[in-house]
DNA sequence: TCTGGGGTCCTAGGACCC
DNA sequence: TCTGGGGTCCTAGGACCC
């Protein structure tokens, strides 16, 4: 068996532990920028604020219901997150976080176990120890896994647990979900489902397997297949290494300035190359990119972006903001108002395996790795940002809006709640 | 005026090989 | 008029996820 262990509402659950008088009141927290809402507490929803919609057009509602925003506060949620996985591991040994605020938990070998019990104490110490709300599906594969979690949450089910695991219940769930609703189902594969006249779950689950393949992909099979109770979709207890890393910021406000944009790439530079060190591989390949707003009416749009091949892949800064300032340089067109900035590092491989060239003399020098080591241990022992790279600059005036940010209650000494 | 930031996987088609 | 039968690798684009 599988279970789906998700946080509900969870940037909004993490910031109501902090701040107990958010209860009851309708929350949201935004994206980044201040931009859109991406947790809505249940009373938002039920005002039909949609996800992701930009606060600007809401305000109203906002204000007409006392509303609660948020700036999204990614500290805090990190720390919380790591928290719930720290508490799920000691339920099952084979865990795979799947996202911020979900884990998938395989139970293998628990036999002698009632595993709606099990899975309930689990939730009831996660809600003890962290003061979070998460509801559990079980089922035999991911997808009915999803599934019942879907069911667990919308039907308030009492524990907090649903077990889809006999067949009357696994149908009488999917004859009622919209096949939309199924993970794996966007949008483009409900519409022409829609026009096949498969709406619901349970319809896509008894259509022919050979034409859906056909008709769709290999993907598409294994959602039925999922739906059938057949596990296909594989469980990774430890995922890979990432395989591309991207950086990019939407700025406070519009500019055209180069250097400001310059500033903006040298920092996603850094920050993309820290985490490329933190995983133990190297790049090759580094891309810049920028853009106008694409939602404005009135300024002319453009956007452009270039990769760059290094001679030999890397893990060092330096390398990567040379290339970087270079690149800037030829897709920069003045005139035009950018709002956003952001740089992408892929063919990326273990630095274990680092294949030099005959030729051409090694970029990667002892002197480099040592700088970088130095440098990401200092960053590690006094915050990110400590030491910098001068080509980022000191002011960072495209810095993104963050006005309604709460504490690092869980990670900062001074911002430690105080209790009278 | 204001609209996020990450990721993954799959397929078709082109270029190439013998 | 007739023009084989296998392969591999790479990339762009489309779909999806949170």
């Amino acid at each position: 068996m599988i279970a789906l262990c998700d946080v509900n509402n969870f940037y909004v659950s993490c910031e109501r532990v902090f701040n107990p008088a958010l209860d009851n009141r309708p929350v949201i927290v935004l994206s980044n920028n201040d931009g859109c809402a991406v947790a809505r507490s249940n009373e938002v929803k039920s005002l039909g604020i949609k996800m992701g919609a930009p606060l600007h057009q809401i305000q109203d509602l906002v204000e007409q219901h006392n509303i609660a925003v948020f700036s999204s506060n990614y500290v805090l949620y990190g720390d919380m997150s790591q928290r719930v996985a720290d508490i799920v591991e000691q339920y099952s040994d084979q865990t795979e976080v799947y996202s911020i605020d979900e884990l998938f938990i395989l139970f293998q070998g628990f036999d002698h176990l009632n595993l709606t019990n099990h899975c309930q104490k689990m939730v009831q110490q996660i809600h003890q120890w962290l003061g979070l709300p998460v509801c559990v599906g079980l089922a035999p594969s991911k997808t009915l896994a999803k599934v019942a979690n879907h069911y667990a949450k919308k039907l308030n089910i009492d524990g907090r647990v649903l077990n889809l695991s006999h067949e009357y219940y696994i149908k009488q769930a999917l004859e009622h979900l919209p096949v939309n609703e199924l993970w794996g189902i966007g949008r483009r594969l409900s519409e022409q489902l829609h026009q096949m006249g498969i709406r619901t779950a349970l319809e896509l689950r008894n259509a022919d397997i050979k034409t859906m393949r056909k008709r769709f992909s290999v993907v598409m099979e294994r959602t039925i297949l999922e739906l059938r109770g057949i596990a296909c979709i594989d469980f990774d207890a430890d995922p890979e290494k990432k395989k591309q890393l991207i950086c990019s910021r939407s700025f406070a406000n519009k500019s055209s300035d180069f250097e400001l944009i310059k500033q903006a790439v040298a920092y996603h530079v850094t920050r993309a190359c820290a985490s490329l060190r933190q995983q133990e591989s190297v790049a090759q390949c580094l891309t810049v990119f920028i853009k106008t707003n694409p939602f404005s009416q009135k300024d002319p749009q453009y956007s452009n972006s270039i990769t760059i091949q290094l001679p030999q892949a890397s893990d060092f800064t330096g390398h990567f903001l040379a290339a970087a300032s270079h690149a800037l340089k030829k897709i920069y067109k003045p005139g035009y108002l950018y709002k956003k900035a952001g740089i992408m590092l892929t063919n990326l491989s273990d630095k274990g395996t680092l294949q030099t060239d005959l030729f051409s003399p090694d970029i990667n020098s002892p002197k480099n790795s040592q700088l970088m080591q130095a440098m990401d241990c200092i960053n590690d022992r006094f915050g990110k940002g400590k030491l910098k790279s001068a080509r980022e600059g000191f002011g960072q005036q495209w810095a993104m809006k963050s006005e309604r940010k709460s504490k690092e209650f869980t990670t900062r000494w001074d911002n430690l709640l105080s209790i009278r």
